[in-house]
DNA sequence: CCAGTTATTGCAATTATGTCGCAATAATGC
DNA sequence: GCATTATTGCGACATAATTGCAATAACTGG
């Protein structure tokens, strides 16, 4: 079994829940692909999944905190959580849809964490979203 | 007519669209509140406004940069626009729901523009959403 | 490693959300 | 005001999400 199924299956051990095939399946397509809206992974797990159970999976990954879910452009997209993959934010482009993850950037990561303590505030999680025309798009 | 208005009907009309009764009504519905879901949206303007009306306003609000659609907790939210409100960010308490509407700092926008440029990215808008524990959700 | 127990799944039905065509209506320009 | 044109409301439709329940798969202790 692969690391991050390990780690997959641990959490859900900790949590009272077990490791079937449906949520591995879940799982591994977060796991290989861009974010992904509910369609997309119900089009990809058709033939094994049902279309109900990939719904009740991702509630329960979502409330687990092991996938969040986002807004980019106009649909939102499920995503593995920071503790699955390394914490990033999101480009979209709004013309053509493409998606381009944005590498961490520390002094950013400060501002926010800092935006948050100075309201009183206590930070989970945080999502980026920039909007605007890729390098394709604008030229 | 008060200000905001306004200023709606003006961008309307520079757009060659006019100002309806149903579109003063949203336009007044998203001045008057936190940010809305369609649904809260519908519900607030059932007596007066159509679903289908809702739906295409806000779309056109949208293409027309009057309003931003927003992921905030587990729900797209619909919200003014930087140019009818000031930009903001968002806090969502992932406990009671609470909205919290972030004061801008311009340090953090500095380096959100930072990040999209050195990409080569043309932005034209960003979103952030912190998540976590309100106050009295900490306690 | 097997059988009993309990959680989870797949299926079908249902509900909720969003879209569309079209006749009736309201807004705009003159 | 009146004619022109865009917009609305309505009903029908399409898509997305949820639910109840019997069948099935995963976990536990022996």
């Amino acid at each position: 079994m692969n690391p991050e199924l390990k780690k997959l299956s641990e959490v859900l051990k900790n949590k009272g829940q077990s490791l079937t095939n449906p949520r591995k399946l879940v799982f591994e397509v977060l796991s290989s692909h861009e974010p992904q809206t509910m369609n997309e992974l119900i089009n990809l797990l058709s033939k094994s999944v049902d279309r109900a159970s990939v719904y009740r999976t991702v509630g329960l990954f979502e409330s687990l905190g092991i996938t969040q879910r986002l807004a980019l452009g106009w649909k939102y997209k499920i995503e593995l959580s920071d503790a699955f993959t390394h914490h990033h934010h999101h480009f979209s482009c709004m013309k053509c849809g493409l998606v381009i993850t944005l590498q961490d950037n520390s002094e950013l990561e400060a501002g926010i964490s800092l935006l948050a303590k100075s309201q009183g505030l206590t930070m989970t999680d945080h999502q980026l979203e920039i909007r605007g025309l890729c390098q394709d798009c604008t030229s």
